[in-house]
DNA sequence: TTCGGCATCATCCGATCGGCCAATCTTTGC
DNA sequence: GCAAAGATTGGCCGATCGGATGATGCCGAA
């Protein structure tokens, strides 16, 4: 890895946006992208086959079937190290990637320069978080408010898709009441008395992503 | 603008995504980006100031309270002409911006070379639209099916921001009445029979962009 | 002009939802 | 081992929602 720099895939299923990380990367000499892939099939295969030092992954993939944590899980044992690269900050996204063994996360929102700073720490085995992810993750464990529990944002996912009370029941395999619990937990601890209300607020504090 | 190619104003709320593109961007020789701007705000300043042949700007701003169009709309008297790349093609934002006055309309979906190709045509003067796109608006006039109104689309838009009945009456300054009939017109096109379901539905078929 | 689509409004009724209360069981941590 | 928190289930009841039906006014196309 030493004589030519870090070896990176670049997973992302915009072409541009694509294009427009490897100049950005290729333009420095410690780094340089040895392959690009726009889905996670073609992603595990480019792993398999360049062997890359890190994979850097952009999680908003559009309507992906796979979660993007999945293929974070798949290629964990590999050698390769996993940099997560998003747009959203949702706890849910965060913790996910996190559990599915990413070495890093960071959002687009920081500056370039921290991207580099991440890729060469990630290289070196360190975990790297944005600090706006820090500061999420910090918030979480910190704060005196609601915590939405694991089940309750399974919940608010399965809801933001439009299912029925009867419909959570059966997805969850779980009864009738147990939903209606778990949808007034919900709501106490978003201030809200309806399931299109809850939607709305669990975007807007980023519990959970819009479909 | 010939001496020194097509002066670009990059806008883009990623620092990242931005530094990518110029990458890209300044890696060919006839075209060269002259300014930056993450908001609305400082793209009129850039605008104003550096008097850009074009401005290629991101309609995805996370969330931003000018609906992008917005600025389109301020810039469309200038000189510059306005070059939108975006992730999403929602029917009313593709409809909104091109209303607006943008001169071309590119999805991230597109390969690099697309992106060179419609810069250099709308530096032309011509109108750019994706193949995607394209095909989204001719789909919409020749589509058999059914078609949701303007009105229809105000009520999913509210819808998805989790309102009641009487919230959507007052909002909208119709009756309670009318807002069912409404929302009894959108479950048949949509073939859904819940309001949660018709934003998931509406999401899916790209009627509505997610909040 | 006539027909159809759209927006507007109203009423009735069964189904679903949300609030409230109470209970059991497992896991986690002190 | 015990307390706290989460997950689970049940029942009751008023509020809201969704479906069916019908009616009015407006406007553009045939």
């Amino acid at each position: 890895m030493s004589e030519d720099g870090i070896r990176i895939l670049l997973v992302d299923d915009h072409p541009i946006v694509r294009a427009g990380l490897a100049a950005l990367i290729n333009g420095h000499g410690d780094m340089r992208v040895v392959a690009e892939a726009q889905d996670m099939d073609s992603a595990l295969r480019a792993v398999a086959c360049h062997r890359p030092d890190i994979v850097l992954m952009d999680l908003n993939l559009g309507a992906a079937e796979h979660s993007g944590a999945e293929i974070t899980a798949a290629i964990r044992d590999k050698p390769s190290r996993v940099l997560v690269l998003t747009t959203y900050q949702t706890e849910s996204d965060i913790l996910r990637a996190l559990d599915a063994g990413a070495s890093g996360y960071l959002l687009k929102d920081a500056p370039a320069e921290e991207l580099f700073a991440a890729i060469r720490a990630t290289a070196r085995g360190e975990t790297v978080l944005s600090p706006a992810i820090a500061s999420t993750l910090v918030r979480r464990s910190s704060r005196p408010g609601p915590t939405v529990t694991e089940r309750e944002v399974e919940v608010l996912e399965l809801l933001a898709r439009g299912l029925g009370n009867k419909e959570l029941a059966k997805e969850m395999l779980v009864s009738e009441g147990t939903v209606k619990a778990h949808l007034a937990h919900i709501y106490t601890k978003l201030g809200v008395d309806t399931r299109a209300g809850a939607v709305a607020a669990a975007i807007e504090r980023r519990i959970i992503r819009p479909t």
